[in-house]
DNA sequence: TCATAATGAGACCGAACGGTCGGTTTTCGA
DNA sequence: TCGAAAACCGACCGTTCGGTCTCATTATGA
């Protein structure tokens, strides 16, 4: 009716509503462990209806997955805003650790838990983990690659290193944090990341180059 | 008769045989995705025969997963021997990039694959998980003390910090590497590590203390 | 308004699931 | 050597799996 009809078919609000409810489900219980009964209950639509907006189980998990991982990208695009150069990554860093109460999706990293099952079982999901991933990466890159522009840090600093050393630690740390519910797996990765970060900052009298190693 | 007759029943043969065989099945297919039917063709022995050494499916996982794990504790105490303090360490860390061509067990590390899936739907697997994540951070905290005591490190290094990095950042990069099927990742954080872990090492000038901080 | 396309419910399908069990074969101590 | 015990097989069980299909109902554009 009034101003602003975003004129959406009811078809699309369904379908929206079951990626919304599915995701976590997914998440939590994996590709394998997850089952259509269980998919029914949680979306609150009878399997007719399901897969009359998806093509097969697999279909439904694959764009699961893009809609967590469209979550987690709006998340830390926000945690950026109004920052720049290494700030931005440490304030990415520093937000790792602190969506513990309110997590952008339950069960933990989308893309770890699901490239840990895919991996050896699903191409297909394995694929959208890779896609991910790298795009999480090129963010790091990117990031890294303003900073040196900005003359924050050296030019010799690798970005694929960094990117690396950033995702295994927080990565792994989630993962402790998660079996042994307890953050203080994922803080004190963060301060050693934070710490590690910010030591790659050019101090005034580094200016001459890297003496040492 | 003589001491504990070696005299192994045939049945504990086939046992262990079972445990052989499910346990790769296990660590790359997962819990749920691994299904009766795989576990019979790779062991070679019909359901009623695995049935009969085992109680549930879950119980021949979560004796499997201990498999696993006793091939992990070996082959980590072997490349330790003949080393002492820090250098053990490093040599655990050094090694981990190294199993590529012949890992202890196919699919990846057991502890994490099994976190990763059971933290949210099986609770037996998931306190294995945490039992063997516990046992290999002592085994870091013990040799940090031990490197403590022979006065390679400072004693205000904290173990669990040391412990949660290592583990967090080793972890999370064989992830990567099965994700991307590189070991360039692995092998990054192996030498961020071994940097780190040097770090730690007391030079001959800062015998008097730690006079800054 | 009304024809019709879109939507959703739920009964239904064959296959595969984890698990059981009676019967046969093998093992091994006496 | 022999017989009881151990080990093993594979048909079979009820259940649940992912997926299909028909048929009301609802939404929508002309």
């Amino acid at each position: 009716m009034s101003t602003t009809t975003p004129r959406l078919r009811k078809g699309e609000v369904t379908r929206r509503l079951i990626l919304e409810r599915a995701a976590p489900v997914f998440n939590q219980r994996g590709y394998a462990g997850a089952s259509m009964s269980e998919l029914v209950e949680a979306t609150g639509i009878e399997k007719g209806g399901i897969y009359n907006h998806f093509g097969s189980k697999e279909d439904l998990a694959v764009e699961a997955f893009d809609y967590s991982i469209s979550l987690i990208v709006d998340g830390y695009a926000a945690v950026q805003e109004g920052k720049v150069g290494l700030d931005r990554l440490q304030a990415i860093i520093e937000i790792f650790g602190n969506w513990s109460g309110h997590p952008l999706v339950a069960g933990g990293c989308p893309i770890m838990n699901t490239a840990i099952e895919a991996d050896d079982t699903n191409p297909a999901l394995a694929a959208r983990a890779r896609a991910a991933m790298d795009s999480w990466h090129r963010l790091i890159g990117s990031i890294l690659k303003d900073a040196k522009a900005r003359g924050e840090v050296d030019g010799d600093v690798d970005p694929y290193e960094l990117a690396t050393l950033v995702t295994s630690t927080l990565e792994g740390s989630l993962m402790l944090t998660r079996l042994f519910d307890d953050p203080a797996y994922k803080h004190r990765a963060v301060a050693s990341l934070l710490e590690h970060v910010e030591s790659l900052r050019k101090s005034p009298r580094q200016r001459k180059g890297r003496a040492n190693r």
